[in-house]
RNA sequence: GUCCCCAUCGUCUAGUGGCCUAGGACAUCACCCUUUCACGGUGAGUACAGGGGUUCGAAUCCCCUUGGGGACGCCA
């Protein structure tokens, strides 16, 4: 039985590279048959707070990232930790350090400057010396001094660190509190984590984590780091990206299926498959088809797939999408056309829920041409053509196909091209020079709208 | 600095020794469609980081160089 799990810390809302690999972690356990479980690792007590916990809960169900386990909080496992950490003491694989914080600094500083790698240097491993009063001490691991740690990463291949390399991790705090390190390996190996799907950060934490298994003698899981994600200039993903909480994207307009499908292309592919759905990835999700680089984040082809959903998506769902948008516009959605039918006829131009509530506007008030349109549109040519028009449009079936006729037919009395009349008409009634086909819009404005909008501008033109 | 990892168009990628004069997608440009804008269609330019090997044959395997990323906390 396939066990996986996203563990994020609740410091700031669900972001980009989180989502993506609690995606492929997800994508993984559901294309096993598997469990998918959430731990919430809350042991920075500084950091952690419930508003971020709730913004990863919100980013995840927004996403459709469903859990069949959790959450699950690491500081209600407290005693649990301590139990372990008891036994690793007896075991003599583990022991007190009771140095200060100040005594640490000093000798990764003269390790530094001595141009070697800052580690703990295991003063306290077998010391006989008596500890200092009144000193809370921390839990450390002692890590096997020679030999290496290998293991197999299902995405990166072998990978192999020398234990001259690490150092005696914190296990336990001196308050009790269990370090990253510890925690996760306590966790999952009770949560009976069969595969650890995480990001690529973390490649150099696994080798340590390895050895407290081996201290406790327990099985180890498999190991999966995916890449990260860098911003468009290759650095970290950052604030000043641009968007990188994945919530922001909903609040611009883009569709959770549409990102679900840019992520999982991100670092990950099924031969040349660009689109395809949430069903789909399950089917073929695998790890070996993982990227082993980084990726970098291209808002561009993520707006491109969210339009391509969009176009796709039913008219009734972008209807209640787009309607607070239109109302932070302040735009009354009852009092219009069928809103269904407007998004239907708009979803294919625009790329975002936003985009379209801004191509909607004028379908619920009017909208005042610049003054350049209006100078370019509003001649004093083409006001016979207009007034002949807005006389057929009084009369004929309000129907796309007859108001298309109308304006053909008022424009070839005039000896014009159907253009000449359809542009000034419709900056007319819509205040815009980019539209749909003029007479849908008509068709969903009603008569009664169209001609009313027609006589206020008529009352301007010149001639 | 030390260690770990990585390296195909500007970007995401296909490619697992011959199917590769390197395929797809985004972006860009051109043309077509057209009632404006989109959508759609057709086409163009653009890449195997460099150098050595191995092999009859290398984008694919090995080594070095260069470049990039990550880690080195009583953060996760």
């Amino acid at each position: 039985m396939v066990r996986t799990r996203f563990a994020p810390s609740p410091t700031g809302y669900l972001h980009i590279g989180g989502a993506r690999t609690a995606l492929f972690s997800w994508a993984f356990a559901r294309r096993h048959g598997g469990k998918f479980i959430l731990r919430i690792e809350d042991t920075d007590l500084e950091r952690s707070t419930a508003q971020s916990t709730q913004a990863i809960l919100d980013g995840m169900a927004w996403l459709g990232l469903d859990y069949d386990e959790g959450p699950f909080y690491q500081m209600r496992r407290l005693s649990r930790y301590h139990e372990v950490a008891e036994l690793l003491l007896k075991s003599g694989d583990a022991y007190y350090c009771y140095c200060s914080k100040e005594e640490l600094d000093a000798m990764r500083e003269q390790q530094r400057a001595a141009g070697l790698k800052p580690r703990y240097d295991g003063r306290w491993r077998d010391s006989k010396e008596t500890p200092p009063a009144g000193v809370k001490p921390v839990v450390r691991l002692k890590n096997p001094l020679d030999g290496v740690v290998a293991f197999n990463d299902l995405v990166k291949g072998e990978i192999t660190v020398a234990n001259s390399e690490l150092d005696d991790l914190v296990l336990l705090r001196g308050d009790g509190v269990p370090t990253y390190n510890f925690g996760v390996v306590i966790d999952d190996l009770d949560m009976n984590i069969t595969h650890v799907i995480r990001g690529d950060d973390h490649v150099n934490n696994t080798p340590r984590q390895i050895n407290i298994l081996r201290a406790l003698r327990a099985p180890l899981p498999q190991y999966a780091h995916v890449p990260m994600i860098l911003g468009a200039d290759g650095e970290r993903l950052s604030k000043r990206h641009g968007a990188v909480s994945v919530m922001q994207y909903h609040e611009d307009g883009y569709l959770p299926e549409a990102l679900v499908n840019y992520l999982a292309r991100l670092g990950w592919s099924h031969g040349d498959e660009e689109i395809f759905s949430r069903e789909q990835l399950v089917e073929w999700f695998d790890l070996a088809n993982i990227n082993r680089s980084p990726a970098k984040f291209n808002p561009e082809k993520l707006q491109w797939l969210n339009q391509q959903y969009l176009k796709n998506a039913d008219d009734g769902r972008l209807a209640e999408l787009v309607t607070p948008f239109l109302e932070a516009d302040g735009c009354d959605t009852a009092d219009g056309p069928d809103l269904a039918k407007v998004a239907g006829l708009l979803k294919e131009r625009v790329s975002t829920v936003a985009e379209l509530a801004d191509a909607a506007v004028y379908f619920f008030r009017p909208l005042e041409p610049s003054e350049e349109l209006k100078a370019q549109q509003f001649t004093a040519a083409v006001k016979p053509a207009i007034l002949d028009l807005r006389e057929k449009l009084a009369a004929i079936e309000w129907e796309s196909h007859a108001i298309h006729d109308a304006i053909k037919a008022a424009a070839g009395a005039h000896g014009m091209k159907l253009p000449k009349v359809a542009m000034p008409l419709r900056v007319m009634v819509t205040g815009e020079a980019q539209t749909p086909a003029i007479n849908a819009v008509l068709e969903l404005l009603g008569r009664e709208e169209t001609l009313k909008r027609m006589d206020e501008r008529l009352a301007g033109l010149p001639g």
